[in-house]
DNA sequence: TCGTATGTTATTGTATGGAAGTGTACGCAA
DNA sequence: TTGCGTACACTTCCATACAATAACATACGA
């Protein structure tokens, strides 16, 4: 037991793990979890762990019930709202940036992530998918110079991407995300910080219309 | 040993002062921390003193060096830098909406912490200026509807706030901070959004000038 | 029946032992 | 002197033992 790959501590590594399974609802909101639990779960022995718990309790992903237990948090439409609102505004804000001035190794970058991309959305490899979206949208902060926005950014997407698991795009929704990347880029590449900004809101908006619907159909997984 | 007061836990109570230490500069940038050592500062075992550096990791305010210790994060132009525009970012948006929409109560808070703010401003009490200064911006989120925009800036705050300590603010400084404050409120009430955004632009500005000088004065804090 | 007291169980919170990793000092040979 | 190898000290990281706490079930008395 406790076997560590070369570099990731058991902990990390469970804390990745449970994040992960948390995120694509394999644990579903309102699941009560301890550390026990989780610890076999992943392998490993208590104290990695609590110590995942405690991480994601930071992000609000999990409530850790004081001398109880812990629970994962239900997708709240409130939480889920302001994650967007402030994500909105913080990637507008990296797109405005970038069209000034944008590193050319990232540049280079988010042509990659659009192809690679392209490739998941027509083989239908969504966790793919979602991989090289990340990827973009970390590229743009790196990019502008700005990584801790990403970092900021990639701890309040939790909370809106458990609602978009719910919603299974169609293929052609999937094409319409990479059009919006393109868009993106292509007001980059022309400095045009409206236009950018334009594109991005557009883009992060897309994910906020099922939202009531989702609500409806899943009332169990919803605060 | 370990005598728990009611509701906080120790391991919440050693990362709630580590903070603060680090915040103030009493455990200066580039100083190596153990477990071990923390624990035994604040009175517990290595245990709560572990969970306070992984919290404070998080944050980016400890740096770990697997397998061989922790150091307190040297101040970081480009973090701070990064902190600042993210954190303007996030609060002009909120005033923004706290022009379109503003909880009651919320209200009533603003002008509490004006008026608590000027009190320490006359006795001095930095420590409780700083606090009301927090308490204000926390208000504004929170009216806004929008606690979890003030959950991100307190976080990315802990890098400007070192720099800030450096900096001793003369006593027409503090006033000038709350003249500012107050002409945000007054914005805010006139339901003025550009005047608000650029009330609160100016604010955080006002922080930064002094940076190359401080830089200059403390090579040995800064990365 | 209802409310209270008590015991049981599950869980966290804390302390501590031990394995493994990392850097350093030292000795020794070339 | 320089380079190398070994031993050692220090630290994290994980496992586990122990203490404290909260919730629940159950028993008891009014």
């Amino acid at each position: 037991m406790t076997v560590r790959t070369a570099s990731e501590s058991m902990a990390h590594k469970v804390e990745r793990q449970l994040r992960g399974d948390i995120l694509t609802l394999v644990l579903q909101p309102g699941a009560r979890i301890s550390e026990q639990e989780i610890g076999e779960r992943y392998g490993s022995s208590r104290q990695p762990g609590r110590e995942a718990l405690i991480a994601l309790a930071k992000s609000r992903l999990v409530e850790i019930l004081p001398q109880r237990g812990a629970v994962v948090a239900k997708i709240s439409v409130s939480k889920l709202m302001q994650a967007a609102f402030i994500r909105e505004t913080i990637e507008t804000a990296i797109v405005s940036t970038a069209c000034n001035a944008f590193h050319f190794h990232a540049r280079q970058r988010l042509d990659d992530c659009l192809k690679e991309q392209a490739r998941a959305a027509e083989s239908g490899n969504r966790a793919e998918f979602r991989r090289y979206d990340d990827l973009f949208h970390k590229a743009l902060a790196e990019g502008a110079g700005l990584p801790m926005a990403w970092a900021v950014v990639e701890d309040l997407k939790a909370h809106i991407d458990r609602a978009c698991c719910l919603s299974l795009h169609a293929p052609e929704t999937l094409a319409k995300l990479i059009e919006e990347h393109r868009a993106i880029v292509a007001a980059i590449d022309q400095r045009d910080e409206t236009a950018a900004r334009a594109a991005m809101t557009a883009h992060l908006c897309e994910l906020l219309h099922d939202l009531p619907r989702l609500e409806a159909e899943h009332p169990d997984l919803f605060e």
